[in-house]
DNA sequence: CGAGAAAGTCATCGATTGTTGACTTTCGAG
DNA sequence: CTCGAAAGTCAACAATCGATGACTTTCTCG
């Protein structure tokens, strides 16, 4: 009711604004669809601004999608994190929601799972995948067969990821109380 | 080199034979792709046939994918494995590929997994998932929990599966040696 | 043989996609 | 105040998609 005769304020001007509530807008719908699923115009209705423009700013649905996945902390997908922790940190990634840092992450997984079998995605996402997930998970890890044991971390991660989008309710972070119990029990074997 | 005048064989006319066809191709194509991104045309065009017939032998191509779907073995996914043999026999669903069982399973895993996030196709996966391999899993687990520890075997297998399709070699079946414990393993941990 | 049903093809429709160039609006610096 | 660059909009393009109806080819049965 504040403005009741302009219903389309027309949001202050600025690039660089623009751009990132378009990053964001395309990162929240390739995590839900995938590559040639999710449009250019209803990424741009997300923002309210004109389908053309996104593609004035990235050049391409290809170079959006290429920019997109290099978020978040462009270099290493885990910070600090010792061969110890890796259970409890990628456990948390999956229960725990809330923190915006372990969101971005497993967003940025159903991402990479979505477009997996796209086309025109795919090479880059297979290429993204090994050398910012596996080999630095596989080098933290370390000992015999590392790439295969940091293969199956991944895809506990990627799999649970992608049931809980489907509606598995056992998934459901809730309380992340027994659940998260269990998927360190589970990632600790993993990692043997 | 047999019929160097008539490059298209014009191969038989039986209905039946074509609409399996259509389905294998289907099949494939779908393990592949999302929903979205697997054309009718293609589809048609390994059977070598008119794009328009597919259309009109399954009435639409949502039909065509839930008939799909259906497939294999139109009942339960499991037969006859008890809750000691649910590690063993899941684990042989990834490393064993050259069963056409096991491998027409692995597909099937793969065509949920690929069109879990597609705006037509996702609500009919979501369904067939739960009642085709989810709580049949969980009954034959039983126990505490038993629908969270299904769901664990599951993320485990559709992990494992889509992350094959991207090249990680540690889950190429190769020998099926180590990597078959080691899933076993796993799986003995998710079944608790 | 020949008629009729079945199997398959062809052309085409409307809708949607990514992408582009020309246009209009806004706003800050001189 | 004004002018020009930046920010954004508009219209349209070529291509592709699923789907439909009319058409032609093939086969079978009487």
């Amino acid at each position: 009711m504040l403005s009741p005769v302009c219903p389309a304020a027309p949001r202050p001007r600025n690039a660089a604004a623009t751009r990132q509530a378009m990053l964001e807008a395309a990162r929240r719908q390739f995590a839900r669809e995938s590559y040639e699923n999710v449009g250019l115009r209803e990424i741009s209705r997300e923002v309210g601004v004109d389908p053309a423009l996104v593609c004035r700013y990235f050049g391409s649905k290809e170079a959006l999608f290429r920019e997109v996945l290099r978020h978040p902390d462009d270099g290493n997908f885990l910070a600090g994190v010792s061969a110890e922790g890796v259970p409890d940190y990628f456990a948390g990634l999956l229960t725990q929601a809330e923190t915006h840092d372990t969101a971005a992450k497993t967003e940025w997984l159903l991402i990479v799972l979505r477009s997996a079998g796209s086309s025109h995605a795919s090479q880059i996402v297979r290429e993204t995948l090994h050398e910012r997930v596996l080999r630095p998970v596989a080098r933290i890890l370390g000992g015999e067969g590392a790439e295969l044991r940091a293969s199956l971390v991944l895809a506990v991660l990627m799999g649970g990821a992608v049931l809980r989008t489907m509606g598995v309710e056992s998934l459901e972070c809730e309380d992340s109380g027994p659940l998260h119990d269990k998927l360190v029990e589970l990632l600790t074997a993993a990692v043997r």
